[in-house]
DNA sequence: GTCGAACTGGGACGAGCGTCCCACTTTCCC
DNA sequence: GGGAAAGTGGGACGCTCGTCCCAGTTCGAC
């Protein structure tokens, strides 16, 4: 193994946790297994990081800030708001379909958190992150189509996060296309009547 | 320890195994913790069950057999459909708040499951039948309404379980129960509008 | 009362885990 | 070029895990 400072180790063996948790869930993500997928030895987790939990604790903190918005109003909108945030939910599925090994991460990273009150903080974060992409998301589609958010933007966020993370569960178990794009046009019949004109 | 059949052993065993994991986390729930909650000695435990794998899959079973509708329109419903679905949300989310928990291990059961392919159709089963409950709701509010889904009552179903799903997870995060009530209240105007006369 | 089956408790096993230690090598600075 | 600091590899530790074994006890059937 070539010579590698401690602060280029750490990025690297994130990367590598994220791709075994994302192959075998956090269960599966013990020392070894990351410092195997990093190619790395042992001492140099610990070299870089004090420990596992230290070490899982910026993962998430990590892919949690770099985040980017899976639900985003397409360029090129033609039609009412409506119409709009479908096609911005039909990319998401998309995006879930492309990559559902990372959506199923990033959903157990949440309860991994959650499970211990120090690390709730860590899932809150977490959840704040997507409201604001969504916020952006939201936002940007009212400017495109000239509506106006009856309610504060960050409620309405809150329910396409909370939409999105229940159409993602739902599809991660039922692997069910139809029945996911049924319910994004549901989500965002619901998301336009928040708006002016409805 | 009293002397016991392994019959009746194995649901007391799974009782105690829920509590640990509505406490722990599956994580937690180690052959050793759950003899301790239950009171048992070891040797019970692979007395009663094959091999850890072979009780959490059965717990699963069970637990998801007697689940119960938790979203159910109120009795004596008054208003229309939209007013019936929310109640009946905003009664869910009293039931959360109640034993969030539960809740909580239902899902972790969920992604537990999702992770190993032959564990997979538990965690469809356990979706089905929470479409299935929602069915039964969702029917019993139509017909208190005099309503009619213009949808196939199964897709609205799926639609119910994903948005509870999604509520239930963002107020896992936030505790946030407004904005549960006002993710609620988006739902049930979603789905009224799925049914005639909307 | 006897006998075989059902059940119990405790201890042991091998394996995997997170973590640590230590001798060694490389790098960088004065 | 010498010496301190940074990084490396391998092996070892103590612990917990799932599972198994086995001697002993209790039960129901005959």
């Amino acid at each position: 193994m070539p010579r590698m400072s401690a602060a280029e180790r750490r990025p690297a063996l994130i990367e590598a946790g994220l791709r075994v948790i994302a192959r075998e869930g956090i269960a599966g993500a013990s020392t070894r297994a990351i410092v195997a997928e990093a190619g790395m030895s042992l001492a140099s987790f610990h070299y870089a990081f004090a420990s596992r939990e230290a070490f899982l604790d910026e993962l998430i903190a990590s892919v949690v800030a770099r985040e980017e918005a899976a639900v985003l109003p397409v360029a090129e909108g033609e039609g009412d708001l409506r119409d709009l945030l479908e096609a911005g939910l039909a990319g998401y599925l998309d995006h879930l379909r492309a990559d559902p090994a990372h959506e199923q991460a990033m959903l157990e990273l949440t309860q991994y958190a959650l499970r211990d009150p120090d690390r709730h903080p860590l899932a809150t974060a977490q959840y704040r992150r997507y409201a604001e992409l969504a916020e952006q998301a939201l936002t940007l589609a009212a400017e495109r189509t000239g509506a106006t958010w009856r309610r504060p933007v960050a409620e309405v966020a809150a329910v396409l996060v909370a939409f999105t993370d229940g159409i993602t569960m739902t599809w991660l178990v039922h692997r069910d296309d139809a029945a996911a794009r049924a319910t994004a046009l549901a989500a965002a019949d619901a998301l336009a009547r928040m708006a002016d004109p409805q």
